[in-house]
DNA sequence: AAGCAATGGTACTGCTTGGTACCAAGCAGT
DNA sequence: ACTGCTTGGTACCAAGCAGTACCATTGCTT
């Protein structure tokens, strides 16, 4: 099926005969000075770079491989090579974004001496990281893709929320065996708590419904979350699950 | 506009058994019975219909219009005239199905006495329609739709989350009222509710990472949310913003 | 410097899609 | 029943896509 039939003319559909501008008939129009070839990592790189910048520029239904190609330089083959095609591509690509979010959160967890500082902080930190532009930007191509592959899917909550999450636990665990709260599942009251910073605003932002929230009311939010979640939590008593 | 739900338009779906070739051959192979015509309510709700069991059906990347026509019946002249074309039926979809979820959320809210049950049975609602099979069907559609189409995603947000939220801070606010809570900002609070429910189970179910939740699970998430909302917002003196 | 293996560049294939054109078949008004 | 308009069915077109083949070029090796 591969090999060439016996057709060797251009007449295969002569309709199409406004095709000479798809064609760039000069080879020699080549770069002028630097032609250096890449090697195998540095074009991996440049192709991983290239199909993020698209994915954040064209948004939805990602960029086709010329597209990538044509901004990484190399070739189809390279993409071949390099990762077997294009799911290989967006699996390499949704690892490299993975783990470029996740330390911007959880680095520096623990600052502060009390537990209503570090929630704060840690607040902070993930509805920063979550809404910002380049979050945003992110956060929709993972979306997308996860849409597309629920194995990839896998892969970034395991890696991504998961681990945010976990960091969070870990954190609320220490303060119940201090004492501070009472809380009979802290990976719960971690989900609960990441649940209400997002809230509907991070829906909101990843489809673009509005500018970035400003300072203001990022400490609204922020600080009304921690109120609720502080105030639910913390020992004093029982004013839980009175029977009603 | 939802005249008749198709429940005699069954006489062309049948046709979808056939598939040997991306045509059918014989034009006499039509229905056997009848080919009585479709006024334009019935085609248009057969289009939609058709249009979201194969949203559901094939996720990802929704429908071709010629899958659409192919079990709806009629041809592409008939989305063109009641659509506009591909976009026009989008938007009709999303609209036809953000339309369909908020009532099974909103119903018989307001049954409960107290606060507690009315939050415990909003909450139980509001897992149960996201998270269920159905739920989680139609969840994929929009969101898909709405990285397509902010436009849509604003449609959506104001009539489905929105509407649900907004619910919900009423509710707050005749607690307040009665001087059962002191929350300064009911909608901000609502959010943190709502989010608390979704945490990362949600999205996790959006993209078919696990199961549904059995209906212990879901209870003691829902236990977990409101002990820690109600918790954090019930009056009785102040335990919120002490200075740290 | 010559040769060779690997990479870059591009045309091409096969396929799918949305949109349009056109013919055929039903329906309604008279 | 005839006629004209509307709707159904299908072929067709242009565009875009991933994947493959093949030539041209490069740069390292010997």
């Amino acid at each position: 099926m591969k090999t060439n039939p016996a057709d060797e003319s251009k007449k295969k559909t002569d309709i199409r005969s406004g095709q000479q501008d798809s064609r760039t008939p000069a080879p020699l129009a080549r770069s002028p000075a630097k032609t250096r070839r890449l090697t195998a990592s540095e074009r991996r790189a440049a192709l991983l770079r290239a199909a993020k910048e698209l994915s954040v520029e064209l948004g939805v239904a990602g960029p086709s491989l010329d597209a990538i190609i044509k901004r990484a330089g190399g070739s189809r083959r390279s993409i071949y090579t390099e990762f077997g095609g294009k799911e290989g591509l967006r699996d390499a690509l949704m690892a490299e974004v993975t783990a470029e979010i996740l330390p911007s959160l959880t680095d520096d967890v623990n600052r502060s001496a009390d537990l209503r500082g570090t929630l704060v902080h840690f607040a902070r930190r993930l509805v920063n990281v979550l809404e910002s532009e380049r979050g945003v930007s992110i956060g929709r191509i993972i979306m997308q893709d996860n849409f597309a592959s629920p194995a990839r899917a896998r892969s970034f909550f395991a890696n991504g929320p998961g681990k945010g999450t976990a960091l969070l636990a870990k954190i609320l665990e220490a303060a119940r065996e201090r004492g501070e709260i009472e809380s009979p599942d802290c990976l719960l009251a971690a989900n609960c708590f990441i649940g209400m910073l997002r809230g509907n605003f991070y829906m909101e932002r990843l489809f673009l419904l509005h500018e970035p929230s400003g300072e203001e009311e990022i400490e609204a939010r922020i600080g009304t979350a921690v109120d609720i979640f502080l105030g639910g939590i913390e020992a004093r008593g029982k004013n839980q699950r009175q029977p009603s």
